[in-house]
RNA sequence: GCGGGUGUGGUGGAAUUGGUAGACACAAGGGACUUAAAAUCCCUCGGACUUCGGUCCAUGCGGGUUCGAGUCCCGCCACCCGCACCA
């Protein structure tokens, strides 16, 4: 390419410099000092072997606030690490007979290596990886406190067992109810689990929602629904003959209204009573044994056909007569009671059972207009908010004899009915169940216990942490390792000494994400955190991440935040600790994909294929191309940002990455769109050079330069401010359009330029250190301190409004900015267009919103 | 199945509390410069009709409220995310 000027944008060359120039100087360590703090986080990443776009597009999005905040006079805290346990690791190891701890520490080189010519802020010098035997062993100790205080215990839980395999296997493992290595048929499985009991908080963890106000609405309400907070009835229905020494059946229902309707008792198989009776009964064992097959997922359980067992049981209404008692698969033991009655006209899981085994569907209700309500194959499920009629052809308690109620009216009067009856009582139920953290697998945190058989469950002491894992276990079997590692898991006692056994399960990696923004406060410190370290920084303020973390990582956090304030490892107020949450969308792109010798579907990465032929480079076999989906190694649909970063450079990508689509949705990569980043970036660069070269004598002030650059400040800063980041590039792109073609003087150019580069400095940190330097501009651009508008140059003296006529844009009329009503109203009736409209009549009504529009009504 | 979300030109998207639909870009087409190409710069760009003044249609689909609806309400459709052992 010949050049056209001295110097060209170079970004390979810029971006070195400048990176190293932040290092020497330490740009971007967090110090506690005067300044007020601001802690910016965006959720860690999983090292999966290289970083993608979707990591580009994240870190940069926290980049921009960073350094816009650092900018603003803030000590700013924005750090990195590694969610570092996990299958992909364990799965490496048994394709490629390789190490889980190599294979992740090779990653993480990699991706860091991979991340830091992205020129992001971070203070890199408290980085670390959540496999680090450093963190996991104070998880450890935390573990150790949270038993202590009773918020970690055992139960029995439920999971996914591969009977062939004999090991427990993950929901991403069971595919179509079917184990993914042996191919047989998944069954439920009963095992002793440690858990979390973060359902004792679920009051607090609901109420404090409304405490987020700047968190998105729509997670508070996935979490709020989640939670499920729902008051009901208890009840007991006796059973007609006592058996197995129950005497009644406890069900719990969220639509006591519905009672009328009841037309069967149901239990789920694990019920006690359930259990009890399959003891002597070998058809429903039979039953039982059957309706285990398949995943634990909540989705296959609902999606599952709805099946029963009759047990012949009955028991008594207390509004007369028997109820059937059977056994039924869409019951769950975890919800309630495990038991429920079931009333098909009002609830369409109970309908499908109903006609599937020929019990009656009464209506307890019916709707306001209605003579009656039949019920075909839909049952009739109003909103608890919609008036019904309850009182027809049986009698419904309401309140002051009232025939028509809602939902909710009619739940509250059932109820009190019921308690006044003595029948049952009113409770408040959730939906939250326990957080089972036990993983029969190696690549985890070791739980730090031992189990001995006469002092029972035995904490591990604190002195002895970290239980580091050992590295000499191999993956040529199914199973977890640790089960098969005499040497780890033979251990005395640390109560009597006595032979006991390690705990081998490991913990859900959901716990190493649960603090690890609490242990960035003092990465290094000897104790989980540092109070005083963690009294400056916490909380985050702005939590940036995927929407697919609304629930689950969140929700654990909230728990794991409260928990660490009980076991005196988080000061008071930090019971929350994201401030503000931002979800940021996916990077999506199409992914290619080919079917192996069993029709399984094995995916490719882009630069394996050729996709204009629709074949695979190697072997030139044909590749479907799926429309774009979210960007994940699983799909392999992933594009190399050291690709783009050699290509075009970081500040491309960065800008890119943030530049079209809104944050909160999905981006598709293109490379269209990176190449016209590029080009544009070089623009300005050219710009100012040519600023830089111009004579500065000639120097006229500009007003129209000096309200552009007042609004673009005012705007850009409200975009960053917003998280509308797309909108922040467009004004900037606006700004730089309006620069290049002013023809003001030089200083007054040199000064707009100035001001575009500190604009520009959060998205494309390099161009913009480089721009300010050409301008003159001393130290660092990131150093300066964030541009301020002139507020008297963002207002103008004169509007344009527009003219309606019925409603339809017909003309505009210029008035002062603060022109009267009927001044307004003269000039509208003069207008052409108006009088056109009219044709000489009078208008019947005219609108005039003053600073928005005129609209005449003919 | 349940919970949550999204839908605007050929494409990504913009549009304070209901107030000019399409900002800013991409792609495409035309032109300038050049021996040529690249680069760069300029112009056009939702659709239909037009007497070139404009007129009508148009924000997933169907209704409604309003002087005025992309925005609010009701009913659909399509796609996406989550569903507790993927991270």
């Amino acid at each position: 390419m010949p050049r056209t000027t001295s110097m060209t944008y170079d970004p390979s060359a810029i971006e070195a410099k400048w990176q190293a120039a932040w290092a020497d100087t330490e740009l971007f360590k967090a110090v506690r000092d005067a300044r007020p703090k601001y802690y910016v986080l965006e959720m860690f990443p999983y090292p999966s072997g290289r970083i993608h776009i979707g990591h580009v597009r994240n870190y940069t999005m926290g980049d921009v606030i960073a350094r816009y905040k650092s900018s603003c006079g803030f000590s700013v805290l924005h750090p990195m690490g590694w969610d570092a346990f996990g299958m992909p690791a364990e799965n490496a190891a048994m394709a490629s007979g390789g190490h889980p701890k190599t294979w992740t520490y090779d990653n993480i080189d990699v991706m860091r290596g991979q991340m830091k010519p992205l020129g992001l802020s971070i203070d890199w010098s408290r980085e670390f990886a959540t496999c680090d035997p450093d963190y996991y062993g104070q998880q450890q100790a935390l573990f150790l406190d949270m038993l202590d205080a009773g918020l970690v215990y055992r139960k029995p839980a439920i999971v996914n067992w591969d009977p062939v395999d004999m090991t427990v296997l993950a929901n991403e493992q069971v595919i179509d109810g079917k184990g993914w290595r042996s191919g047989a048929e998944v069954e439920r499985k009963e095992l002793t689990q440690w858990a979390f009991a973060i359902s004792d908080m679920a009051e607090d963890l609901l109420d404090s929602l409304s405490k987020l106000d700047k968190w998105p609405e729509k997670v508070r309400l996935m979490q709020e629904n989640w939670i499920g907070k729902s008051r009901g009835l208890q009840m007991t229905f006796k059973l007609s003959a006592p058996t197995h020494g129950h005497e009644g059946i406890e069900v719990y229902t969220t639509r006591p209204d519905t009672l009328r309707g009841a037309s069967f008792i149901a239990v789920a198989p694990e019920h006690p009573l359930a259990k009890a009776l399959a003891e002597d009964d070998a058809e429903l064992a039979a039953f039982a044994a059957d309706v285990r097959k398949g995943g634990t997922t909540e989705e296959a359980l609902e999606k599952a056909e709805k099946r029963g067992y009759d047990t012949g049981l009955t028991v008594e209404n207390p509004l007369g007569g028997t109820l059937p008692v059977w056994v039924a698969n869409f019951v769950l033991m975890d919800y309630g009671t495990g038991a429920i009655f079931g009333c098909p006209a009002h609830d369409q899981r109970d309908l499908d059972f109903a006609i599937a085994y020929g019990l009656p569907a009464d209506p307890a209700f019916k709707p306001v207009d209605a003579d009656a309500l039949e019920i075909a194959g839909e049952a009739y499920v109003p909103s608890k908010t919609e008036v019904v009629h309850y009182h027809f052809d049986k009698p419904f308690p309401l309140k002051d004899k009232r025939d028509f109620a809602t939902g909710q009216e009619a739940i509250d009067a059932a109820i009190d009915w019921a308690e006044a009856q003595g029948i049952g009582t009113g409770k408040t139920q959730f939906r939250l169940r326990d957080w089972g953290l036990s993983r029969q697998r190696y690549w985890g945190c070791p739980i730090p216990v031992v189990h001995c058989d006469t002092c029972g469950v035995v904490p591990e002491k604190k002195e002895n942490l970290p239980v580091t894992l050992p590295d000499d276990v191999t993956f040529d079997v199914p199973g977890n390792p640790l089960d098969r590692h005499p040497t780890w898991r033979d251990v005395p006692c640390p109560k009597c000494g006595a032979a006991a056994k390690r705990e081998t399960d490991t913990m859900d990696t959901f716990v190493d994400s649960s603090w690890y923004f609490a242990r960035f406060t003092a990465p290094h410190a000897a104790t989980p955190t540092d109070l005083d370290d963690a009294a400056y920084w916490m909380n985050v303020d702005q939590y940036i991440g995927g929407i697919e973390h609304a629930i689950l990582h969140l929700l654990y956090s909230r728990f794991f935040a409260r928990a660490m304030g009980k076991t005196g490892h988080l000061p008071q107020g930090t019971e929350e600790p994201f401030d503000a949450l931002f979800t940021q969308g996916m990077v999506t792109h199409p992914a290619y994909v080919t079917k192996d010798d069993r029709g399984r579907a094995v995916y490719h990465l882009p630069e394996e294929v050729d996709v204009s032929a629709r074949t695979l480079r190697a072997s030139g076999e044909a590749v479907d191309i799926l429309p774009a989906i979210k960007m994940s190694k699983s799909k392999r649909n992933v594009v190399d940002p050291q690709d783009i970063i050699a290509q075009y450079g970081a500040d491309t990508a960065r800008w890119f990455v943030i530049s079209d689509s809104p944050p909160e949705r999905d981006f598709e990569w293109t490379p269209e769109g990176a190449e016209a980043v590029h080009k544009h970036l070089r623009r300005v660069h050219r710009l100012a050079e040519d600023i830089a070269r111009a004579d500065r004598s000639a120097n006229t002030a500009d007003a129209d330069l000096a309200r552009a650059t007042a609004r673009a400040i005012h705007e850009v800063t409200q975009g960053i401010e917003g998280f509308a980041f797309n909108k922040a590039v467009a004004k900037l792109y606006e700004f730089s359009n309006t620069l290049n073609k002013s023809d003001a003087g030089a200083d007054a150019r040199r000064d707009a330029m100035k001001v575009l580069a500190q604009l520009m400095a959060p998205m494309v940190p390099h161009l913009a250190e480089e721009l300010w330097t050409m301008m003159g501009g001393e130290g660092f651009v990131m150093r300066a301190p964030w541009p301020k508008a002139d507020p008297a140059l963002l207002v103008d003296d004169t509007i344009t409004l527009p003219i309606q006529v019925n409603g339809k844009k017909r003309s505009e009329v210029v008035v002062a900015k603060d022109a009267a009503k009927d001044v307004i109203e003269a000039l509208v009736m003069e207008d052409a267009a108006v009088q056109r409209a009219l044709n000489g009549g009078a208008p019947r009504k005219l609108i005039v919103v003053p600073g928005r529009i005129v609209n005449v009504v003919v």
